[in-house]
RNA sequence: GCGGGUGUGGCGGAAUUGGCAGACGCGCUAGACUUAGGAUCUAGUGUCACGCACGUGCAGGUUCAAGUCCUGUCACCCGCACCA
């Protein structure tokens, strides 16, 4: 058969389109199996190689499933909202609508030609009136139940993109979007607790199945850790401070205290600060800093001492300096420090810059080199002089802690509140007006969406104002509470806020009632496997867990989690091995490969390629390799001769499949082809198969190769469509072999190879080995310590 | 610094979890067919001192047997990072 690859391609698209051959039934008396990937963000450029490899794993699993039996849902859609699509419409002043239609529109046909198996009648776009009016929704509900507040911070924010963007968006210090430093800014800003839900993030950890490098990174993401708050009271005032500590055992030890530069006890205290004029120089050097040249600046520790302040050591009423360094965040624990500088190098290179006393309370180190952090006898500390575990010294310390009311046990997370608004047009806008009598005010569900207007002018504020602000028939407004004038929240939601639910809009896309029908989310949930980037383990997966868990807590969706079990792809390297972008050149572009190898080629080409998990590099070599074997395939129903199964070919079919059956589990892709490479070699030698036995393949190879296989079953008279037949079943019998061949070592070493029956006894196995010559030879006049069988692989013999 | 991961032919990668290292593919070599080949077919292809010799980043160890387990070490990649 000519393989006319482009033709087939366009002939099956048409035929499952028409057929609606993935549409998800309503038929809740089936098995579910819910298969979701990471919906794209449409940009401008069109897709890449990376997104294909993205979806083609479940893709391989969906088409399976359905073959299975399952009612699959397999969906796909558009995470429209975004600041990409918003700076192209400054540059090329057009509407950020029309620009995400169009790429909406792009996309699509990409992902058409590549014949994916997704359900059409189920996209979703979240800048769509019908969606974004339930992102508004839930955060109507967040509000509702307190999760969300505002508050006046100092946040990140980009001075290129004019907006504040979260601690996971700015990560390194870079923004994610324009990669420029971020400077810190007063602002006012709405957050989500997501610290509430810090605990219930963790936890839920146990219950889903991820790979354990995901948990590990939302572990560490959480950042929980277990401490002790302890007060130092201030001599000269009535005032207490407060730190956090995970060493309270080292209490004793304790030499000065530290404080963020921004800590308000500073503002409160101005008039007995003597030397005031300083920390406020030193102040304004940190906040002009970019976080890379204080990550730089690690060991060169600087600071302020507060001339004026005087803390008290709770434990033995030691008085003690107060300083102020940028080496302590505002934002983790409270913003104060006690400084143990024999036990953390920190406090150690800050005590020797600054001339402080060292007194080591815990023995094993030597404090005259380098602060000691181990574990050893307590010293220098009344009550704890002579305790040998640090969990015993911190038990003590915080029986007596409590017993004075100085300080409790406590809990500390990295994970910070989720700043929630971005001063920016193509996003959701915050469904809150602004009351001077009521203050915020929700607008009422019944009123939702609250549309985004249609503007001319896209561009930011310059003082980090949104657009929307400009637009006066959409910021006035009356208050939805008392009725008055009022002034509509003009920020609009991060890029994120979309994506958090989306896999429960899927489910139910057209309701007009609620975001999804309860009986539906019901069958559907959990998403039963979930694919995607790890550059989203940390934003997206936890945004989404935390969005699902409130949703679960009210309520409204019938499971703790969103995902029950969650698998990563490796990146597609360029051919030079470096990460593909439009910068280096090196971006492979898949309708290029469509064009010239075909839809399945690249499908193939893409699993083939090594462990579905990991990065590898393009090699357009390798896919003619795959191509070769596709046009080898086409080439079969030219070599049938009759029915059943052929002797030399019929354990060989068998094991293949079982492999295919099992390795698609297991996302081994590149071994399940790998195998039916194998098996078609297998064929070309033998010069011929059966009908039943090409039946067989094209149904095995359908889900990574559907067009070709779908041409080929047609050819072949098999019953409707091969994507929807029933996935054939191996005959474990079939799949043994009745004589294997063994290996005889002496020694370990490989000497000698035997044929013998796979049912062999070990002594039988033995004294086969020894008849063998070579053998006799070996252990000829040797003493045999020791003899060895292990079933269907080798005979060792120990010798002397 | 902390956490996770990866090191196997010229290249991408296999190896049922301790049992024949290098499956499968690329590339390469030779030949066939060709006016031609980024086509197809056939054979070969880890290394060399061609021995059942040596070979899985390096050095040890456990074992009848190690790519796989243990100890140490080096290199690279990815996260987080002054987290108190």
């Amino acid at each position: 058969m000519k393989y006319d690859f482009k033709a087939i391609e366009e002939k099956w698209q048409k035929v499952w389109e028409e057929k609606q051959a993935f549409v998800a039934s309503e038929d809740y008396s089936k098995p579910k199996f819910y298969g979701l990937v990471e919906f794209p963000y449409p940009s401008g450029s069109g897709m890449h190689v990376g997104h294909i490899k993205a979806y083609s794993g479940l893709e391989v699993i969906s088409r399976k499933r359905r073959m299975q039996g399952y009612n699959v849902l397999f969906p796909m859609g558009f995470d429209a909202y975004g600041l990409p699509t918003e700076n192209s419409a400054i540059k090329f002043n057009t509407h950020p609508r029309i620009l995400t239609d169009r790429n909406i529109a792009k996309f699509t046909s990409q992902l058409k030609r590549v014949g994916f198996s997704f359900d059409w009648t189920k996209v979703i776009d979240t800048t769509e009136e019908d969606y974004y009016k339930w992102t508004q929704w839930i955060f109507l509900k967040l509000f509702e139940h307190g999760l969300v507040f505002r508050d006046q911070a100092l946040v990140n924010y980009c001075p290129s993109c004019k907006v504040v963007l979260s601690n996971e968006d700015s990560q390194g210090g870079k923004c994610d979007i324009c990669h420029s430093d971020i400077i810190q800014k007063s602002k006012d800003v709405w957050y989500l607790r997501i610290t509430e839900y810090a605990d219930k993030l963790l936890q839920g950890l146990d219950g889903v199945e991820y790979p354990e490098n995901i948990k590990m990174q939302q572990v560490n993401w959480i950042g929980k850790s277990t401490g002790a708050f302890v007060d130092f009271s201030i001599k000269e005032v009535d005032e207490s401070l407060r730190v956090y500590t995970t060493r309270c055992d080292t209490l004793f030890g304790v030499t000065f205290m530290v404080i963020a530069p921004e800590h308000p006890i500073i503002e409160k205290y101005r008039d007995k600060i003597s030397n005031i004029d300083a920390l406020d120089t030193y102040k304004e050097e940190c906040a002009k800093k970019t976080e890379f040249e204080r990550t730089q600046l690690v060991k060169d520790k600087t600071g302020v001492k507060i001339e004026g302040l005087t803390a008290v050591n709770p434990v033995n009423g030691k008085e003690i300096p107060v300083y102020i360094s940028d080496y302590v965040m505002m934002g983790y624990g409270t913003g104060a420090i006690m400084a143990v500088p024999a036990h953390d190098q920190r406090d150690y290179d800050f005590a020797k810059k600054f001339g402080i006393d060292i007194i080591e309370v815990i023995k094993g180190g030597d404090i005259s080199v380098e602060a000691y952090t181990g574990d050893g006898e307590m010293v220098n500390s009344d009550f704890l002089n002579g305790i040998e575990k640090k969990a015993d010294a911190i038990e003590k310390m915080l029986g007596f802690l409590g017993e004075k009311g100085i300080g409790e046990k406590g809990v500390q997370y990295k994970m910070k509140d989720w700043a929630f608004n971005r001063q920016r047009y193509w996003g959701e806008p915050i469904p809150i007006v602004h009351c001077a009598k009521c203050g915020m005010v929700p607008v009422p569900y019944e009123e939702l969406p609250l549309k985004l207007p249609n503007v001319e002018n896209f561009e930011p504020g310059e003082g980090g104002e949104s657009p929307l602000a400009k637009i006066d028939s959409f910021v006035n407004c009356k208050c939805p509470k008392c009725g008055g004038d009022a002034r509509r929240e003009t920020d609009t939601m991060p890029q994120w806020a979309g994506s958090s639910w989306y896999f429960l809009r899927y489910i139910d896309p057209k309701n007009d009632k609620v975001f999804a029908d309860k009986e539906k989310l019901n069958y559907w949930l959990p998403v039963d496997w979930y694919n995607g980037g790890m550059e989203h383990v940390t934003r997206h997966l936890i945004y989404s867990r935390f969005w699902h868990k409130f949703l679960y807590d009210i309520g409204e969706v019938p499971t703790a989690e969103p995902y029950a079990k969650r698998s990563a792809q490796g990146l597609i390297l360029g051919p030079d091995g470096q990460k593909m972008s439009k910068s280096r050149g090196n971006v492979v572009d898949p309708n290029d490969v469509v064009n010239e190898y075909g839809a399945d080629t690249l499908r193939v080409y893409i699993l083939f390629m090594g462990d579905y998990g990991m990065a590898a590099p393009w090699s357009e070599s390798s896919m003619r390799g795959c191509k070769r074997f596709l046009d080898r395939v086409a080439e079969l129903p030219s070599m049938i001769k009759g029915e059943g199964a052929t002797p030399a070919l019929e354990s060989l079919f068998h094991k293949t499949l079982k492999k295919v059956t099992l390795d698609i589990e297991d996302m081994k892709f590149n071994t399940a082809i790998a195998a039916m490479m194998t098996l078609l070699n297998a064929i070309y030698d033998n010069g011929s198969l059966t009908r039943d036995e090409l039946k067989m393949l094209v149904q095995m190879l359908s889900p990574f190769a559907p067009h070709l296989c779908e041409e080929i079953w047609e050819q072949l008279g098999g019953e409707g469509l091969c994507s929807l037949s029933a996935w054939p079943q191996y005959d474990e019998t079939k799949t043994v072999d009745s004589t294997v061949e063994i290996v005889v070592q002496i020694n370990g070493k490989l000497k000698s190879r035997l044929n013998v029956k796979a049912d062999i006894s070990a002594a039988d196995a033995i004294s086969a080995a020894k008849a063998d010559e070579k053998i006799a030879a070996e252990i000829a006049g040797k003493a045999i310590i020791k003899e060895i069988y292990v079933p269907k692989k080798l005979v060792n013999i120990v010798a002397k």
